[in-house]
DNA sequence: CATTTAATGGACAAATATAGTCAAATATTC
DNA sequence: GAATATTTGACTATATTTGTCCATTAAATG
């Protein structure tokens, strides 16, 4: 199950950019860019969308592994992180429901 | 389905309490405790652990509610905000047996 | 193996978001 | 309509996140 870091890492090597390179184009420092693939910061929303488009993935393919992700990582230290995403599940078809009716 | 805010003001209401008692119990202005209520502001983990205990409920209970609500409103607005809980839930899996592993 | 180039680490600063308070304005109850 | 309860809004404080700089380490190259 690869990371959102391991992800882009892997993208840019592909493409045989360098860290600066593909910061450059992010519009970020370097420095940043090593620690968002490796873990050690999160990328913004933002700059995830610049990811797809500078490697010409599907829209909302990094996304969906970037929210998934942050998700996971933010519940995996609770009681019952499963149950949680199962009430997570209703609450937004509730939601989603009730945004058609108005 | 209700929300955290409305699961405490039943609650407080069933216990005849006003907002400055509950909110004197919990520790905050009862200012913000009327904002949490209806939904203006979001509990803290610590304070939610608090009307769990003062309301005598199970343990985890009202936590559960607290982070799938505040889990569903985070990612209503995305596009596919049930794979994204879907996937989420692949990635705890497997974070799980890693943990489980080591 | 010495130099150049790339990547990483860590301390800090800036920006943003969250939490909390106070006092005034409203609403409710008696 | 006075007293009590709740809500609102502006504001401050605090915490978290995001980003940069520069020193250090690692890797590659002549």
């Amino acid at each position: 199950m690869k990371q959102v870091g391991e992800i882009i890492r892997e993208k840019r090597e592909e493409k045989g950019l360098l860290l600066r390179h593909l910061a450059a184009e992010i519009d970020i420092d370097q420095a940043l860019l090593s620690k968002i693939e490796r873990g050690e910061r999160k990328a913004t929303k933002e700059q995830i969308v610049k990811f797809e488009t500078v490697f010409a993935l599907k829209k909302g393919e990094l996304m969906l592994q970037y929210l998934s992700e942050n998700i996971a990582y933010d519940i995996i230290e609770e009681k019952n992180p499963i149950d949680v995403l199962h009430v997570a599940e209703d609450k937004v078809e509730y939601l989603r429901k009730q945004n058609k009716r108005k």
